[in-house]
DNA sequence: GACCAGGCACATC
DNA sequence: GATGTGCATGGT
């Protein structure tokens, strides 16, 4: 099967094992970019705590963040780990939007897509994956999401080997779907879906559709 | 106690 | 340009 029909079969097969995720986990645009900082190498359980905290401070918007002094933000996000390092990113991205365009994300729609992901990429604690989760989830541009569940996944079943970096993966899965909010948005949301369902609490994890090149077994095919 | 989780910046070779 | 390392909590 060739790479770009295989992309999409996947994208079918999880989509009918599970169906649409609704992502992000999170209501407004602020909440989802203090998300995609905090959930760096970390656990979603773990930011959903560090996000409480903040919420129950009255801090789970930029501004206040911004404001807040630095052991103060750090002891909130706390639980999400890497606290000390988060401090500095989240203040560093809070002050970029701020500074950006006011809090009025609206203001950011003219800018052309490319250029709006290198401006992001240039805050300090933002790299590809972050960058983009934003974009696609806190914004709402069309960009494919890259992470850890589809770089194993997308090994395993040939598509790239185990040298691939995020560009050429990110290229990858762009130039075989139809450039779809939508699709893409769900797409991304259905590998961490079918990450959490088989690669984690789970023993055997070898037998899981991320870690074996039997996709279409029957492994989520319920 | 070891290992992992929706990365990233920085040092070193 | 590739590779290694520190960052840290909470669950399994």
């Amino acid at each position: 099967m060739k790479k770009k029909n295989l992309i999409f079969a996947i994208y079918k097969h999880l989509f009918d094992a599970f169906g649409p995720q609704h992502w992000w986990p999170g209501d407004t645009t602020e909440e989802i970019i203090i998300g995609a900082v905090l959930t760096q190498n970390t656990s979603w359980e773990n930011v959903r705590k560090a996000l409480d905290n903040l919420k129950n401070a009255g801090a789970l918007n930029l501004e206040t963040i911004s404001k807040l002094s630095t052991p103060v933000l750090a002891s909130l996000i706390r639980p999400s780990g890497y606290y000390n390092i988060k401090e500095k990113r989240l203040r560093a991205v809070a002050d970029f939007f701020l500074s950006r365009c006011g809090g009025d994300f609206s203001r950011l729609k003219s800018l052309p897509l490319e250029k709006l992901r290198s401006e992001i990429l240039e805050v300090y604690g933002v790299g590809p994956e972050t960058a983009d989760s934003i974009l696609l989830y806190a914004l709402d541009r069309p960009v494919f999401v890259v992470d850890a569940y589809t770089m194993r996944m997308g090994r395993r079943h040939g598509l790239f080997d185990d040298r691939a970096d995020y560009e050429s993966v990110r290229s990858l899965f762009e130039s075989s779907l139809d450039r779809s909010l939508t699709l893409f948005n769900e797409y991304h949301a259905l590998l961490v879906r079918l990450g959490k369902e088989f690669c984690r609490k789970r023993p055997g994890c070898r037998n899981c559709p991320l870690h074996s090149s039997r996709f279409y077994s029957k492994a989520i095919c319920r």
